[in-house]
DNA sequence: GGTAGATAATTGGTCGACCGATCAATAAAA
DNA sequence: TTTTATTGATCGGTCGACCAATTATCTACC
């Protein structure tokens, strides 16, 4: 009564990601559905099966690049430990490794930034991603300043300073590489947001 | 011997501010000749006339929203006077604002950043104009710091953060107009940039 | 426990639409 | 009359979507 079942999930997760790579290699206005269906193995009317059209596979793959991103950002922050300095350090030192050594994530995420423009359910997906990271990125200040250790700010605005800043670094570090490498970019990164947190000794 | 002198230019800025408003009407993966052809009011063989294909009237395209951009920015950062700490103010109002009221230049900017993963083209365009801000906001606070009002930092270093916190807060009001607001971002961010380059008083 | 029937999964070809590019023909200015 | 500027039709190619036909897998019955 039920052929094959569970097969459904397995071809899904494998025509997202053989978009994301497509995505990667040929950018958002060379993606069609030819080259996804050859890069997943698969026949171009199976994308149709799982999918109603092109756009869908886009948002499943915005999705995708999301959740993964997130989980790399969170795990990155708890490797710092208890220390909240350690740990704003940690996130800012993955986030710019993420965008300059795993290109892909990062190559797509930026791809995604212009159509966002005109796609409110992209926009959307986006949306709920800055804020999940924003309140992460809070907590760990919040924590900070109850530690005694950051001067007292508005959490989520100091988390916004910090993600704007890795955003914005990281746009710098992929389009202009020869201004300067990731490792400076880290030093002065966590350099200005410390000191942006730092307590006043005045 | 010459007749009709002196169009070329004209019919070449015409076009070009017509793909600039499809850009930001349609988006990236929306532009056509012909919608480009339509809303410039002319034929669509002339634009091959003046352009040899698609990607020339992009790289234009691109290269005209730089220039406009990179002149507001030097308005802006002038319109402070001379303490160095209110040309930055400035400039990172006028940032701000500029993602959220003027947005056609900042819509199609975000736009061109998908392409240039995959143009080196547009990515040189990118980067030149990126490193003259650079440069101006550098000057501004190597000023600061000859003047004393600002700690001694690598001063492109510093501009990288402005440049950065400045981009990256502005895709945070663009794609999530809910978290925060453009006086609200104006505010922390020159908060963020002036902590970083106060003088500490240990 | 093997077979028949039902249904999900998959294929490859086909369709109309539209894209960018080309070009012969024409208009207009010098 | 010469040269530039401009038009609109047209070309081959490719795109996303659709679909009839086929295959593969599971269930129910004998």
């Amino acid at each position: 009564m039920s052929p094959k079942i569970g097969v459904a999930p397995v071809r899904r997760e494998q025509i997202v990601r053989a978009t994301i790579r497509c995505l990667a290699r040929d950018g958002y206005s060379g993606l069609t559905m030819k080259k996804v269906a050859r890069e997943a193995r698969v026949s171009q009317g199976i994308l149709h099966y799982y999918f109603t059209d092109k756009r869908a596979i886009l948002v499943a793959a915005l999705d995708a690049v999301t959740a993964d991103l997130d989980r790399r950002v969170a795990a990155a922050q708890a490797r710092g430990g208890r220390d909240p300095r350690r740990r704003l350090r940690a996130l800012i030192g993955a986030c710019l490794a993420l965008a300059a050594a795993e290109r892909e994530f990062w190559i797509v995420f930026v791809e995604f930034w212009g159509e966002m423009m005109h796609d409110r359910r992209l926009r959307a997906i986006n949306a709920a991603l800055y804020d999940r990271t924003r309140r992460l990125i809070g907590a760990v200040v919040a924590r900070g300043i109850r530690d005694g250790r950051f001067r007292r700010v508005d959490a989520l605005q100091a988390a916004a300073v910090v993600l704007g800043l890795v955003d914005g670094v990281s746009l710098q570090l992929t389009f202009d590489p020869g201004a300067f490498g990731v490792a400076e970019a880290t030093r002065f990164c966590e350099d200005a947001v410390l000191r942006y947190l730092a307590k006043e000794a005045r």
